[in-house]
This record gives C-alpha cells, sequence and structure tokens, in this order.
RNA sequence: GCCCAGAUAGCUCAGUCGGCAGAGCAUCUCACUCGUAAUGAGAAGGUCGCGGGUUCGAUUCCCGCUCUGGGCUCCA
C-alpha cells in the first residue's frame, strides 16, 4: 500500500495511506482533533476536510475555536439559514450570505413583495435546528458556467453573480460565494438545497448549532442604493454554547453603557422631539462637563500656539459657492434662508470662513504657521435614517483647527499636530490607537502630484516618528488632499474614529490665498484641517461609553458627595463642602431624609468617585469617611489627607477606563 | 431616502380579543434621624406620540405624519 507524506503547521512529517483526506489526517492526530476538526488549510488556502491531500502538502487543521473555524461555522450557519427560509417560504428567492464579525447574514428576495417581520425569527430558527439535527452533508461539486446557470435558473440573484465573476467584473462579495477561475463550485445539502459557494463549509449540518438569529432588516442588493431592497437575517454562531452565551453577554453589556441609556439615567442630556430629529439639549450635569472638555481643549490650544477665533452660523451662499461646498455637499446641507436680497445658508464647516479671516489683508511668511482654532457649532442635514443619538447628530460643534503654512513647514507643523492630537487623546484615558493614512485617489483629485507626494511623505514621516501603527488607505483620500485619521480603542474593544488631520490644496486656490515671502514674491499657503474631538458631542459619547458612565474624577460633574448620618451632622457637613468647594471640587450634600444606606445607594449609581460620610467621631476629629468608588470603606480620615488625595486623582495623567 | 420594529405617568414596562388606564422606581406630604448599595404610610401624577378614518363608542382596528431603535445607503 503506497503512502503520502504531508507536513504540519508544528513543522513536522506525517505519513498518511495514500488517498487520505485531511479528516483523515486529523483522526490520524488524535480523537479530540477529528471531533473539533471543521475544515483544513492545504497549501495556504482553505479546503474542506474531506480534501484528499497530495505528497508533500502542508496541512494545518481548522478547528471551530479559531477565527478561521469560527469564519467556516458561521459561513456555514448562512446556508442553513438560506435552506430553512427557502422550505418555509416557497419562491425566495437568495442573494449572498457572507460570515461577518461575531456572525453572519443572509440577504432574501421574498415573493410577492413579503418581507420578514421579526416574529418569522423563531419558526426560521425552529427550521435551521431542524436541518442541524438531520445532519446533512455540505457535498462540494464544480460545475461548468452553463450547468452553473441551469442549477440556478430560478435564482436570478445567484445567476447575476455567475455572470459577473465569468466576464470578470467580479468584486469582493462575489468574490466569497464563488471561487475565481473556470469552474463554479457549489454546495449540496439536499437534493432541493443548492447553494453557490467558494467554500470551505463544515463536513455537515451536525456540526453547527450554537447560533441565534438576532434581528431582519432591509438591505439594497449589491450594496447599492439604486439596487432593490431585500430582506437580511442576522445572526450570530459560534463554537459552543458557552460561547455563543458569552457574545450574548458582551451585547447586553454593551448596551448597558450605550451613552443614550447613561444620558437618561445620569440627566445629562437629551433630545426632546419638540425641538426636531438629531438635536440635543445639554442638561446641567452633561452640560458642565462638555463644558470641562472645552476649556481644556482651549487651555491646551492656547498653550500650543493656536490663536482663537469665532466665526457666524450663517453664512451668504456665495461664500459655499466659492468653498465649493454647495457643489459638492448641498444635499447633505440645511435648506436655504432668503432674506434681504441674498440667500443664506447654515455653515456645515467653519473653514470657509476662517479662511476669510485669513484672506482678510495682506499676510506674510512671518506669519506663518497661523493656527486657528474655534468650537464652531455646524449644521448639517443629516438623512433620518442615519441619526443616532450623540453619534450621528445635526447640530455638533466642532473642535476646529485651521492651520495654514508653508510648504517647508509642512513636515514639522503635522509632526508637532500628531504629538498634540495624541497628547489630548491620552489625557482623556484612551491609551490603544491606530492611524490610518488615506493616499490619493488618481480618478479625482486636485492640486499637483509633488505637492500630493510630499504632503503624503510628511504624513507618514509624522507616523513614523511618533510610533503609531498605522495602515496605508490607497485612494482613499477626499479630492483635496491626503489626510491621517486617528482611531481609539475603548474598554470594550470597539473602534473610534475621532481625530483627523487634512492636508487641503484646494480651498487656498479657491480663496485665492497668498503671503509674501522672504523673496518678495507671492506664495500659495497650505492649508491643514485638524480636528481632535472631531465633534464635542461625538467624542462626549464616546467618553461615556468608554468609562461606562463613570467618568474619571476630573471630568466627573459632581466629585464628591457629603452625606451627614443624622441632621445632627449638617452643620459639620456644610463646613466640610465650603472646605471642599474652597480647594475647587465640585460636591453636593443630601440630607439625612433618607436612610443612609439609600443614599449611598442613590451615590454609587450615579457614579460619584467619593462618597463621604460623616457622623458623630468625625465632627469630634475633624475627619471624613471615604467611600471611594471602586475602591473600600475607609474611616477617619483627616480632611487635609482626603483634599490631597482628591487633588491628585484631579491631576492625574494616568486614567483608568 | 429605503426595509423591520417601536412610541402608555419623569424613568422602566405591563395592559385593554373596541366599553372611564396599571405596577415598580422617581416626585410631594407625614412618621422615622439612621455609620456605608433600597425604612414605612399616604398623595399626586396620563387627551395611551400627532392628525384623519371606521364605529353608538378608538389608547386598542385602518391610513397618513412625527419621533425613536436596528439595518441598508450616505457621512466634507
Amino acid at each position: 500500500m503506497s503512502t503520502l507524506t504531508v507536513k504540519l503547521p508544528d513543522g513536522s512529517a506525517r505519513e498518511l495511506a495514500s488517498g487520505s483526506t485531511a479528516a483523515d489526517l486529523a483522526a490520524s492526530i488524535g480523537s479530540r482533533l477529528a471531533k473539533a476538526a471543521l475544515a483544513a488549510v492545504v497549501d495556504g488556502s482553505e479546503s474542506d476536510l474531506n480534501v484528499p491531500l497530495s505528497d508533500g502538502a502542508t496541512v494545518a487543521i481548522i478547528t471551530a475555536d479559531s477565527d478561521a473555524g469560527r469564519h467556516v461555522l458561521r459561513h456555514s450557519t448562512a446556508h442553513v439559514l438560506a435552506q430553512a427560509v427557502t422550505r418555509l417560504f416557497p419562491g425566495a428567492k437568495f442573494s449572498i450570505g457572507p460570515a461577518i464579525e461575531d456572525g453572519f447574514y443572509y440577504d432574501f428576495d421574498l415573493p410577492a413583495g413579503r418581507t420578514f417581520s421579526e416574529t418569522d425569527l423563531s419558526a426560521i430558527s425552529d427550521k435551521m435546528r431542524e436541518i442541524v439535527k438531520a445532519d446533512q452533508p455540505f457535498v462540494r461539486s464544480e460545475v461548468g458556467v452553463g450547468e452553473a446557470l441551469r442549477l440556478f435558473a430560478d435564482q436570478p440573484y445567484k445567476c447575476e453573480i455567475i455572470e459577473r465573476v465569468t466576464s470578470g467584473a467580479a468584486d469582493g462579495a462575489d468574490a466569497g460565494e464563488v471561487g475565481g477561475g473556470e469552474a463554479i463550485s457549489v454546495y449540496r445539502n439536499t437534493e432541493s438545497f443548492v447553494d453557490l459557494c467558494r467554500g470551505p463549509h463544515v463536513p455537515s449540518t451536525g456540526k453547527l448549532g450554537h447560533f441565534a438569529l438576532m434581528k431582519v432588516a432591509g438591505a439594497h442588493w449589491r450594496s447599492s442604493e439604486k439596487g432593490p431592497m431585500l430582506q437580511r437575517i442576522y445572526g450570530t454562531a459560534w463554537e459552543s454554547k458557552a460561547a455563543l452565551d458569552e457574545h450574548l453577554h458582551r451585547l447586553a453589556e454593551a448596551e448597558k453603557r450605550d451613552h443614550r441609556r447613561l444620558a437618561v439615567e445620569q440627566d445629562l442630556l437629551s433630545f426632546p422631539s419638540e425641538l426636531g430629529g438629531g438635536l440635543a439639549v445639554w442638561h446641567p450635569k452633561g452640560a458642565i462637563v462638555r463644558k470641562l472638555m472645552e476649556d481644556y481643549s482651549r487651555e491646551r490650544h492656547q498653550n500650543g500656539g493656536y490663536q482663537f477665533v469665532f466665526t457666524p452660523h450663517l453664512a451668504n451662499a456665495n461664500l459655499f459657492q466659492t468653498s465649493g461646498h454647495l457643489d459638492f455637499y448641498r444635499d447633505g446641507m440645511y435648506p436655504p434662508m432668503e432674506m434681504d436680497n441674498g440667500v443664506y445658508y447654515p455653515k456645515p464647516m467653519n473653514c470657509p470662513m476662517h479662511c476669510l479671516i485669513f484672506a482678510g489683508r495682506g499676510r506674510s511668511y512671518r506669519e506663518l504657521p497661523m493656527r486657528l482654532f474655534e468650537l464652531g457649532t455646524v449644521y448639517r442635514y443629516e438623512r433620518a435614517g442615519t441619526l443616532h443619538g450623540l453619534m450621528r447628530i445635526r447640530g455638533f460643534t466642532q473642535d476646529d483647527s485651521h492651520i495654514y503654512c508653508t510648504e517647508d513647514q509642512l513636515q514639522d507643523e503635522i509632526a508637532s499636530l500628531l504629538d498634540f492630537v495624541m497628547s489630548v487623546l491620552r489625557r482623556f484615558g484612551f491609551k490603544d490607537f491606530t492611524a490610518n493614512l488615506s493616499t490619493k485617489d488618481p480618478a479625482k483629485y486636485v492640486g499637483d502630484d509633488a505637492i500630493w507626494g510630499k504632503a503624503t511623505d510628511a504624513l507618514r514621516a509624522a507616523l513614523e516618528k511618533y510610533g503609531l501603527e498605522y495602515k496605508i488607505k490607497e485612494g482613499d483620500a477626499a479630492f483635496y488632499g491626503p489626510k491621517i485619521d486617528i482611531d481609539v480603542r475603548d474598554a470594550i474593544g470597539r473602534k473610534w474614529q475621532l481625530s483627523t488631520i487634512q492636508c487641503d490644496f484646494n480651498l487656498p486656490q479657491r480663496f485665492d490665498l497668498e503671503y509674501v515671502g522672504a523673496d518678495s514674491q507671492r506664495h500659495r499657503p497650505i492649508m491643514l484641517h485638524r480636528a481632535l474631538f472631531g465633534s464635542v458631542e461625538r467624542f462626549f459619547g464616546v467618553l461615556l461609553e468608554h468609562y461606562a458612565g463613570a467618568l474619571p474624577t476630573w471630568l466627573a460633574p459632581v466629585q464628591v458627595r457629603l452625606l451627614p448620618v443624622a441632621s445632627a451632622h449638617e452643620a459639620y457637613a456644610a463646613s466640610v463642602v465650603a472646605r471642599l468647594q474652597r480647594e475647587g471640587f465640585r460636591v453636593d450634600v443630601i440630607h439625612a431624609d433618607d436612610q443612609l444606606g439609600k443614599r449611598i445607594r442613590n451615590a454609587k449609581m450615579e457614579k460619584i468617585p467619593y462618597v463621604l460620610v460623616v457622623g458623630d467621631d468625625d465632627v469630634a476629629n475633624s475627619t471624613v469617611g471615604v467611600n471611594p468608588r471602586g475602591g473600600e470603606v475607609e474611616r477617619d480620615v483627616r480632611i487635609d489627607d482626603f483634599v490631597a488625595r482628591v487633588a491628585a486623582d484631579v491631576n492625574a495623567d494616568d486614567v483608568d477606563a
């Protein structure tokens, strides 16, 4: 009997009977591996377990508890979903169903315009469990184009994918469905259910089962707004019940730190419907936090060589004609107001007005770099379906800087800008950063290639110098210049894009901005846009979620709460409050109308950093009882010691979430 | 803008197969004055999101709108 030898990931070799498959390999290694195996990587490409191995191949087994394994089982679960839907809704057309982060989805076109509602999910889910229980095999075969078109004759979306793939017009979404090459691969589960797919898949549906259908949604075919609206079902799937439960638990935790929920619970701000969609009012407790954020931002900008400016909320249409906003972003602007002889628009950006300030008189190279800063409130008409709490809002305030500099200054200016941005972000407790460098889209840009190259190099050099991990997004820049976007990762691992540093070769030209150089000649400055919070509102929302509402002491609306044990201790409590207020702390006191335990509980739910309880002993000894957030109760703490401790906490550079 | 789901007391939510609307928390009053995560009693609180239709009667059924949530698209 002839044999073949394969290489394993650890470098060892293994001899198998000729004709052996990846499944045989797994079995030869161990029964636990055989059970956990879902697919294999053979010579670098993923394949099914039952693929025959060739002599000398390098083979790795994919198990369910790896990222690759979860990807396979999610994709396979999507097929089960499609089969369940086609059985429950005869005539349903299915389009694509990829694995995504934490789960999968599948898009359907139901007969007669029928739509899914959430109540359909349990029936579909039950049908899926039947299919899992039936332990149907996933049988791969490869067919020619003609055969494929015949197989999917009643599935127009599948036919479209086949045609696009074979005509070479496929994009990433199609490639997930079918591999490239001549033959088209399909996976059959039953006599009647077969799906176009590149694979690999689990050997049989019995390997699946730890899934949950999460929600239904509309989704456009081919992700194009012009395409028909399909019905999408989202699900999640995991390698074990424990992993599924853990995922569901994580979702529940994320929901608990939803900034919209925390904003209501802590009385920070609200979105009264009387005001209109996407518009917020800030209540006193939210406003104080916002003010602290803004004060800190102003202080840093003042020390960072910025000049403060203020500009109005409205501008004549001519200004936005000059800036180009009316040409490019009219749909995203609030509608115009007509008055006197002109037409006015609420501003969607501050930069045109800052350009007017620069252009207001002749400028010398000695004034550059000129750094203008404004907390400027802008209004954008975000479409109704896109609004989302503070994260997507129609009126918001940018911490907006525009820096005008010479070409020679570009490099240093960008490097110091990046330092500045990172230092401010760290103060707010973010520690984990990544950046994206977006480069020229050759199809759409203004300015000459030399300046694009120079600016892109300057951005890259700044990232390298700072040592910030970054990805290059080729062709992703706006038409007017390359940019750096900075993402932060929050306490539960979610990424938020916050700060941005953008070069602009367009506005200086449109506003005909000039300075006189040392050579007495006129030159055009380069403009940089820089937002750090981006939107103050959104940044506030991200902070709330990052800290789950427990803002660091320097930002907490109430830093210290005094609780007199009984009415007899109120005078003493008042004297402690006065002392702490003299030290500049934000303090309040809750009188002894409720029991102490109740007042402690309320303070804890409000996530106040320090709760001070004062009773007989404290009155006698000038002490306080300290109940710190997340710490143990301490009795008989001297007031001076407490003051020093809070002061240290407020000034701490290292803030933990 | 499109698909799905919502909107009932300040908050969280129950309920009415079409017949005067309910709980917990919060609020107010009274009692309790208490040493570290919910004291007790009472009161008050609602055009059941807005507008139209069907009906003897609509918070409930139908239509439209507004707002909210989840997606798609978009995001200077």
